[in-house]
DNA sequence: CCTCCAATTGCAACTTATTTGCATTTGCAT
DNA sequence: ATGCAAATGCAAATAAGTTGCAATTGGAGG
């Protein structure tokens, strides 16, 4: 991933804590949280405050840099978003990988719902469990 | 609902808390934060602690008398489990209300997820968006 | 290369949502 | 009526994220 040029492309500035945020983030398709990617920023560029990690969370997933996922009674998680256009993730309990399905279950529903009038305007779905690896452990490290 | 009666068949104490809990979350379907519904629950029964409230959250979901998802950016949502077994929800942005769908894309990717050796264990599928009686209001107060 | 300015960052304080420890009270089985 | 585990109230603590503002900086244009 030319990072740089995934920066400019939505004309946000190359900056250190960018171009640190993500390199880290590019290091893996696993999803993590916020304040374990701040510690791992920090050991690419010391220095980093963690409110200007944050910011960029949020500003990379409104320009689709990042997938964001959040999870009852957790914080939200963040990772590449290395595929294009809509997908899901099928999320690993164990080691945080992701597996990206093409499959939307909206497009079975969408129309059951047109019939009662109501209008679709985002959707999650997403599989937890553990792979073929994280089987038989039980880390839940994630 | 006879919540006397729910509440005894879990083995938890009928305690006059959770009636009021129990009740507000009955007299509506509607997904509603823990703050809101203390709110309410304040107006059953006065004097009652938020962190009785928080905790009997927990344990409610936890023994199946609720339903609780979370947003991205927002708090987890909480409503009475009216419906007997797996289910998920469609939900209106503008006034919360609720319709229960049987249909689970489960169903449709289990298989797949097995050819690759991932034991799902748990899963979300939910749609957000405007049932007809908020279509071109912009209402947002969920 | 230099200048300028909006974008970005660092800092510290704040908010929001929730959790926890502990003493007290209470539902309910016996 | 009694005993005790379960539940509650209270206050303080925590976790996660946000905000205001002054200082800094990337990079477009000269």
């Amino acid at each position: 991933m030319d990072i740089d040029r995934e920066l400019k492309k939505r004309q946000l500035k190359v900056t250190p804590q960018r171009q640190a945020i993500l390199k880290v983030l590019s290091q893996s398709d696993a999803f993590i949280n916020a304040q374990n990617l701040y510690t791992k920023v920090l050991e690419v560029l010391p220095g980093t405050n963690f409110s200007t990690v944050y910011r960029n969370l949020d500003t990379l997933v409104s320009k689709d840099l990042l997938c964001r996922i959040s999870r009852e009674n957790g914080g939200d998680l963040y990772k590449i978003r290395s595929e294009e256009g809509h997908h899901h993730h099928v999320i690993c309990k164990g080691c945080g990988a992701t597996i990206v399905i093409e499959f939307c279950p909206m497009d079975t529903i969408r129309e059951k719902l047109e019939d009662v009038g109501f209008v679709p305007t985002d959707h999650r779905f997403e599989i937890y469990g553990y792979c073929k690896k994280c089987k038989d452990k039980s880390m839940g490290n994630i």
